[in-house]
DNA sequence: ATAAAGGCCACCC
DNA sequence: GGGTGGCCTTTAT
């Protein structure tokens, strides 16, 4: 089942964070795309391609807005993830994993009640559109290896120990 | 309709 | 550490 596509004043815009600059995409609806790309030509490619019948304005305001929202106050603003029932069951799962705290791949597709589907888990981790808020950073092998990262290994391990240390005593809502 | 590609895992060496 | 086969969803032929 998928849904419609951001609809009402669609846009996007550019801003920094602790993890680099990001790519923030919204609409009254919420946000439907937190990405960290290597360049802003690749994240509007990528916001264009997912979305492709959508003429999102450039709103880099707005996109920091949120961004200092997010990272400085620690709120998590409306989002609007859109993707498939498979989909939704995992990135949902995925919030409930406590900041700080991880999973392994295995332990979501148990939690889904699809134990045997752990390779597609995988894969629907990796097709979560907005980073950082639905935590996909927290999910690891079950061998204690890393696993992947759609925004590269270094952009996980910085938000783990971003949230190890200075966020584990602070109030958050994540 | 079907093939190919995945942020995996268990099991082997 | 590295390789193989099995598993399941999604996307592109």
């Amino acid at each position: 089942m998928r849904q419609l596509p951001p609809q009402s004043h669609p846009a996007y815009g550019y801003s920094p964070s602790p993890f680099g600059e990001c790519c923030i995409a919204f609409s009254n609806d919420g946000i439907c795309a937190l990405t960290f790309p290597e360049s802003r030509e690749s994240a509007f490619f990528d916001l264009n391609q997912r979305f492709p019948e959508t003429d999102f304005k450039q709103n880099d305001d707005k996109a920091q807005k949120l961004a200092r929202q997010i990272f400085e106050r620690g709120e998590k603003p409306l989002i609007h993830p859109i993707g498939t029932e498979f989909q939704h069951s995992i990135w949902t799962a995925l919030q409930s994993i406590p900041i700080g705290k991880t999973m392994t791949y295995a332990q979501i597709a148990q939690k889904i009640g699809r134990p045997k589907a752990v390779r597609a888990v995988g894969t629907a981790i990796g097709a979560n559109p907005i980073a950082f808020l639905i935590p996909c950073h927290r999910v690891i092998r079950t061998d204690g290896s890393l696993g992947g990262f759609r925004w590269g290994l270094e952009c996980k391990i910085k938000m783990l120990e971003w949230e190890q240390t200075k966020h584990t005593q602070t109030n958050h809502n994540y």
